[in-house]
RNA sequence: AGGGGUGUAGCCAAGUUGGUAAGGCAACGGGUUUUGGUCCCGUCAUUCGUGGGUUCAAGUCCUCCCGCCCCUGCCA
């Protein structure tokens, strides 16, 4: 039922949830188990969302099980079918594949007929009070609510109101469905539930044939019912609806689905709030959903992030009910993991510095063949051109260079990486003194980057032929971090003020020929300055990289301290 | 007359019926390296929110206290 490749995804350890499902097994609970992913269509997915993929897919998958891929489109307002689109794209896209499509608007008829056996029951009843009633009679935390002056309406009195609800006889607000429970229930959920609201609004899926809307308690239990769902994952702030979940179900006495909950995924300097995000859309902080600064699936996609990598990533944070915060760098550390061994290389200059060897033959052309992946050479090679100028990155040079400085500096001898041995011999300065060019000689003897005497240097460059070189341009984008937690930002300010602005650079710059081979979508390692993904809004002339994730450097941390 | 959850290292997170604190990330040291990448080796909890108690033995059992999260939508 799934394309996960088990090779690099062994089976997740045993969280809490995994442990009750084999209990419920060996129990005879149940035949099997049948879970859910249940978005609803109100914005596009993210991290947080691939956790919950990972979870209830690859629960189903490791116990042989199903999982149906369900749409909670009970709130005609904030949802529509191109959200329903980019979550069918994203969920394929993470690697999984659905036993049953499914939509709550699917159930509609079903789950009418449902509240009217709920009326006939005694169970429910029309609520003719204002919202504003509504609420306080519902009282508070500390104090019981009161009885609706309604709530001992007759069942023929509910049943005829409720028909006139559905037949549009009424304006939107004037009534609602509830449940009867307890109004001085210590559980606020279960203080007469409102089951249905009339909203006069055209649905992306069912039109305007409906005047009245389920709301979510009352649907989302008997959807996982009706689909024989055995395991209902959900978040930590669902707990609460536990008791009224239970209530609908046994009321009408339907299949016994359990819900159990586990803790959302929280991580440091990360947006993971749909309401923040879909924030970001509207207000053009972004391009769109899917900007590669965006913590969404398609954002991330777009960045070049691998799913293998996200599924990676959702293994390792676990699964557990305690709240928490996951580095970011646990993130990063499974997107370089991934990629390092996938990832072909090339050579590229951000901000490049002309280094002229001037014992080179002039107009000379050498093709060197570099491994695509070091630690992989049975990819194969990259031919790259080099000549007598070329372009290093000017931080690469130093003219006073510090001790741990293994670069070029003047009078020292480095690797131009898998070409020659080179030394500076002279710096060229503009009249304010600014460097503009290095005069080097290579040593013939070193072709390849290795000598007969078995001369060794300290520092390898990375380099491009001048006249060969290909001009790109790189997003420099990161995660559209915030300075800290995004739900927590300080007095007078909103998360909008706190975000990054180191995620909005971009820069011209230089690479060797093998990216012009890159489709968009294909990621490259530029040697020591991380992973790069090119774009679709590349253009022939034009290649757009977007940062993927960094590389480790020790030495921009040794140099900090 | 509140209810429901939760606390194990900087961050995640395992810890069977009580038997002497897994693993990963981060960090730090060292080795290999034609990427200051990768890889390899090593260090990193005398203690599990706090105080009591039971026990030969407590992260696990009992109990007091404390912190944090969720709930008063006709959102999901």
């Amino acid at each position: 039922m799934n394309t996960v490749d088990t090779e690099l995804h062994p089976a997740a350890p045993k969280d809490f949830i995994r442990a009750m499902i084999e209990n419920d097994l060996n129990a005879r609970r149940h035949a099997g188990v049948q879970t859910r992913f249940p978005p609803e269509p109100n914005g596009y997915l993210h991290l947080g969302h691939a956790k919950s993929i990972c979870l209830n897919f690859g629960v189903a998958q490791e116990f042989s099980g199903a999982c149906n891929l369900r749409f909670d489109d009970t709130n005609p307002l904030k949802e529509s079918q191109e959200y329903v689109d980019s979550i069918r794209k994203d969920v394929r896209w993470m690697g999984f594949t659905w036993t049953n499509e499914c939509y709550a608007s699917d159930y509609f008829e079903q789950l009418y007929a449902f509240a009217e056996a709920l009326i006939f029951a005694g169970k429910a009843y029309v609520d003719s009070q204002t919202m504003e009633e509504i609420r306080t009679n519902r009282g508070t935390l500390t104090k019981v609510g009161v009885d609706s002056p309604y709530r001992t309406r007759s069942v023929e009195e509910n049943i005829a109101l409720f028909r006139q609800m559905r037949d549009g006889q009424f304006a939107d607000g004037a009534h609602v469905l509830r449940a009867k429970i307890d109004m001085a229930a210590a559980n606020i959920v279960m203080r007469d539930p409102t089951l249905y609201r009339i909203r006069r609004a055209t649905h992306h899926r069912t039109g305007n044939t409906w005047c009245i809307y389920p709301l979510y308690d009352f649907t989302h239990c008997i959807s996982d019912s009706l689909e024989k769902i055995t395991h209902s994952l959900c978040t930590l702030e669902f707990a609460n609806n536990r008791e009224l979940y239970d209530w609908v179900l046994e009321s009408l006495n339907l299949f016994p689905s359990r819900q159990t909950e586990f803790a959302r995924l929280s991580i440091t300097r990360t947006i993971l709030s749909k309401r923040k995000l879909i924030q970001l859309v509207e207000e053009k902080h972004v391009a769109g959903w899917d900007d590669p600064r965006m913590p969404t699936l398609s954002g991330m996609r777009r960045r070049g992030v691998p799913p293998e990598a996200l599924r990676d990533f959702c293994q390792r944070i676990g699964v557990a009910r305690a709240e928490n915060t996951v580095d970011f760098s646990l993130l990063e550390f499974c997107i370089r993991e991934h990629l390092n061994t996938t990832a072909p290389r090339a050579m590229a200059v951000l901000d490049p510095l002309k280094l002229i060897i001037e014992n080179y033959p002039e107009g000379q052309v050498e093709w060197f063949d570099l491994p695509l992946t070091p630690d992989a050479p049975e990819k194969g090679v990259r031919r790259i051109p080099f000549s007598r100028e070329i372009w290093i990155e000017r931080e690469d040079f130093r003219e006073d260079a510090p001790k741990k400085f293994f670069r070029l500096a003047p009078g020292q001898e480095v690797r131009l990486r898998c070409a020659y041995y080179i030394t500076c011999k002279a710096v060229q300065k503009d009249e304010n003194g600014n460097i503009t060019a290095l005069v080097c000689t290579y040593d013939p003897q070193s072709r390849g980057g290795g000598t007969p005497d078995n001369r060794k240097v300290k520092g390898t460059l990375h380099w491009v032929s001048a006249s060969h070189a290909t001009p790109i341009t790189v997003r420099l984008y990161d995660h559209l971090f915030t300075q800290d937690d995004p739900d927590n930002v300080p007095d007078g300010q909103s998360f909008i003020d706190t975000i990054n602005p180191a995620s909005l650079v971009t820069v011209s710059a230089l690479s060797d020929p093998t990216v012009a081979a890159l489709k968009p979508g294909e990621t490259v390692q530029f040697e020591r300055l991380g992973y790069f993904c090119a774009d679709a809004d590349s253009t022939p002339e034009d290649t757009v990289f977007n940062r993927t994730a960094t590389l480790k450097d020790t030495w921009a941390k040794m140099e900090k301290r």
